[in-house]
DNA sequence: TCGATAAGGGTGCATACACACCTAAAGGCG
DNA sequence: CGCCTTTAGGTGTGTATGCACCCTTATCGA
């Protein structure tokens, strides 16, 4: 594996890892991707229920593409959609009872995972290593694209 | 950007560096996931013309995946499937004169990307962070299905 | 030689992801 | 108030990804 491209030794590291944490969440038919949804909006419910345009930028996501993940969490009944009283176009998205109920459930499966990584790969290490990542996803942010230049 | 969840970290982390890799190829309307099963064909010629099996393998790719990927590319007529004359059952994949050409103008577009990248991030670090990627590859590998048992 | 098993691959399906493009609602201004 | 611009989202399309399942060809033992 002498990958020298940090953008397809990302990628890889990502698929492998995905596969050994969608195993671990298999039980309850959860992605890892899906879990880090129900997860965000647990972790954050406090702050009132989270606009897509927020919860996308929350989890580094393109905002259409929350739209479609969402789909299946909706059709199984773990997310809701309302609209916002106070403005016509904001659709809000809450855990519905049964999406906290799959979160609780799945918690441990994860954190399984999560320990099962880190006792490998040492705490520390999986530690900086999220830091470093979480660098690449802020910094990463604007570089794709060089600013659209009007006129 | 507080990731607790390191799979998480990686995959979102990837789908940014992915767009910003992806912004570099796009004169060529090539995607980063694209140039690397034609870099990986090219930097390993001498070895002669994998298997699908061979190249998922280093691609660090599930072998079914490949195959979708390289519709795309087969039918831009980048790559062609041969049949292998000493057994019927497997496929080797090469690179057409075609995928050469693009494989080559896309190279300085993909490297002006990790240069780019391995400015803000730090080229030791950059290294360093390859690194520990491709451990996670590596070791994720079996992770995910802990072996089937049969009886 | 033949039948069982193993090995190499492909297909169908579902999710994940983002871009181009569209719609509708909100805000601002004459 | 009506018009224009901005803003929040959705849709359609195409690639990316992997699992369950299937087919075909090798291989090996009786």
């Amino acid at each position: 594996m002498d990958v020298e491209c940090t953008c397809s030794a990302l990628r890889m590291a990502a698929r492998r890892l995905s596969q050994a944490y969608d195993a671990a969440l298999a039980p309850e038919k959860l992605s890892v991707s899906q879990y880090a949804v129900l997860s965000n909006l647990a972790k954050r419910e406090a702050e009132g229920p989270p606009s897509m345009g927020e919860l996308a930028e929350r989890l580094g996501l393109d905002r259409t593409t929350l739209t479609h993940n969402l789909r299946p969490l909706a059709r199984d009944g773990l997310v809701a959609l309302v609209a916002d009283p106070l403005d016509g176009r904001s659709r809000r998205v809450t855990l519905t009872p049964d999406g906290w109920a799959k979160r609780r459930r799945c918690q441990p499966l994860w954190r399984a995972a999560q320990d099962h990584f880190d006792r490998s790969f040492g705490t520390e290490p999986s530690r900086a290593l999220r830091d470093s990542l979480a660098a690449i996803a802020r910094h990463a942010e604007g570089t794709a694209a060089p600013v659209p230049e009007k006129d």
